[in-house]
RNA sequence: GAUUCCGUAGCUCAGCCGGUAGAGCAUAACACUUUUAAUGUUGGGGUCCUGGGUUCGAGUCCCAGCGGGAUCACCA
């Protein structure tokens, strides 16, 4: 075992040792009162300076300047960091340095964690910094940390940047990387602002199953797993949308769930094999009404997350201020290719998405090749928040037919930064309808598309109960985060991205 | 899945035309009682991702594999 440890995870193990022959616990069990943080400290102490003569604070060793009988070391807690000041003579019993020599000095390493007592002043270059009168030690780290240095113009010096290692060992980017700590502060806002805002009209949060016996609610191929007592095979969700619609028949007005889906599909800088979605369905709605609430619900996320409606996305400004622009499909390809596609049929279709040399083979169908020249000609430039409507019926088995355009469905989706952000639609109440899109899909899956729905017969029989006209949608949260957070990929706005085992 | 780039000390990275492995930080020892990318002096630390091949000799060239990044395809 030894022999597959480095040096200094063996100086630290043998610093471990020496530190229990002293008769210290590295690993102490009691609480440690914390009386201040970081922030608290450094925010309150330049106001009210007699506040704070005696503070208790914890945090985690960052860096250490030692020069002979004292030291200047740098803590971080979970806001930020301060120095502390320390003196051999503050923190030993008169006549014995040992715990300043031996323990402070030798066996205390950067990433250990301790606490310290004492009384905040300002040194002598005008540092807010704890003096510190004892001190202990609250856990031992064995391994090195990656050292990142800022310099006294900002710069930062070796980041610790190694997307692999940052992605297999968050811990450690969140240890030294404070702005990625920062990413999921502000996701976790993300999601309060947003289920605060539901729940101020009322909707009920609920959950709903992950192993589900048919999978659907979406078009995509799902994770496959076998339940062993009942001997039967289950599917990880692909979406919740049958479940929560089954809701809105028992007669909620609005539920909504966030929800982990699972989708066995490649894996890139936009897409997780989990990822979440809210999804929401209001009963009484349609999609029109969608469109306005969820405009306010993300305005409000951007006011609440980076405190103004305009947020800096790469080289772009995105401004989420309502109202935000609203285009059918139809007009949206008419704006970015000159070409009105809104009357032609099929093989209108395919000669002019080939002369706008869009990819697409003989296979596709009418809706298929809309769906295409939409999203090659037109979505990677929709840079600021943009509503779509109006989708052709043939990809939308679960949207209500149009109540006044032919071959569409009440369906929108709001693209930004180039990519889908949301997807919602006023919600096919029609049992018989529902029926014959699911025998459609049925086809398709015959005919060898494995992303087609499967036909739930519980959901069909829920609908012949009766379910009012409602809105749903579907909202991309990791997608969300990325923009409101600045990330470039998907995998720094998720905690623990999935990653190929380690060799 | 395809193409392409990358993998060297704990971290960030050099390493030329193939000739006995380098830097900064970190680490160890000593010095230093207001430092802050602390400083000074002196050390230690390597399965060069793995396995083959070419060669007198491979971190370096070739092949395969593993892992990661980017782009593309599928998808949200």
């Amino acid at each position: 075992m030894s022999q597959n440890l480095s040096e200094q995870e063996q100086i630290r193990r043998e610093s471990l040792l020496a530190i229990r022959n002293m008769g210290i616990d590295p690993y102490p069990a009691a609480a440690f009162p914390v009386t201040h943080t970081s922030k608290a400290i450094l925010e309150g102490f330049p106001i009210h300076p007699d506040d704070y003569t005696e503070v208790s604070f914890a945090g985690r060793i960052m860096s250490r300047r030692i020069m002979g009988k004292a030291a200047f070391t740098v803590l971080q807690d979970a806001v930020g960091k301060i120095q502390i000041y320390v003196r051999g003579e503050d923190i030993c019993p008169p006549g014995d340095l040992s715990l300043y020599d031996e323990l402070f000095k030798k066996h205390l390493d950067i990433g250990d964690i301790i606490g310290v007592t004492g009384y905040v002043f300002t040194t002598k270059t005008g540092e807010t910094s704890i003096h510190v009168k004892t001190l202990t030690l609250l856990s031992k780290s064995l391994r090195p940390l990656p050292i990142v240095k800022t310099d006294a113009e900002g710069n930062v010096h070796d980041a610790f940047t190694d997307p692999e290692l940052r992605y297999r060992m968050r811990y450690v980017d969140l240890i030294v990387n404070p702005q990625v700590r920062e990413v999921f502060i502000k996701r976790s806002r993300i999601v309060n602002t947003m289920r605060s805002f539901m729940n101020t009209f009322g909707f009920l949060e609920v959950e709903t199953p992950i192993l589900q016996p048919l999978y659907g609610g979406a078009a995509a191929r799902p994770f496959k797993t076998h339940h062993n007592a009942l001997e039967m095979t289950l599917y990880m969700r692909i979406a919740n949308e049958l479940y929560l619609k089954r809701l809105i028949v028992g007669g909620y007005d609005g539920v909504y769930e966030f929800s982990k889906d699972f989708r066995n599909e490649g894996m890139d800088r936009f897409h997780n094999p989990e990822f979440t979605q809210v999804e929401l369905y209001v009963a009484y709605k349609d999609y029109q009404w969608m469109m306005d609430f969820v405009e306010e619900m993300i305005e409000r996320v951007a006011v609440e997350v980076t405190g103004s409606t305009e947020v800096q996305v790469g080289e772009h400004i995105i401004s989420f201020k309502r109202p935000w622009k609203r285009f059918t499909m139809f007009e949206a390809i008419e704006h970015f290719t000159g070409i009105d596609i809104s009357a032609m049929d099929e093989q209108q279709l395919f000669k002019t998405a080939r002369e706008l040399r869009v990819h697409v083979d003989a296979t596709m169908g009418k809706g298929k090749l809309i769906d295409e020249i939409f999203g090659e000609k037109c979505e990677p430039y929709l840079i600021q928040p943009t509503f779509i409507t109006d989708y052709p019926v043939e990809m939308s088995p679960l949207a209500k037919k149009h109540r006044s355009k032919d071959g569409l469905v009440e369906r929108f989706e709001a693209i930004c930064n180039g990519k889908e952000i949301m997807n919602s639609f006023s919600e096919l109440n029609d049992p018989i309808d529902q029926r014959h899109r699911f025998e459609a899909q049925l086809e398709l899956g015959k005919r060898g598309d494995e992303e087609a729905m499967q036909l739930d017969e519980d959901f069909l029989r829920a609908l012949e109960y009766g379910m009012p006209p409602t809105a749903g949608i579907g909202i991309g949260i990791d997608r969300l985060s990325m923009i409101m957070t600045n990330q470039h990929a998907i995998q720094d706005v998720l905690l623990f991205p999935h990653m190929r085992p380690e060799g």
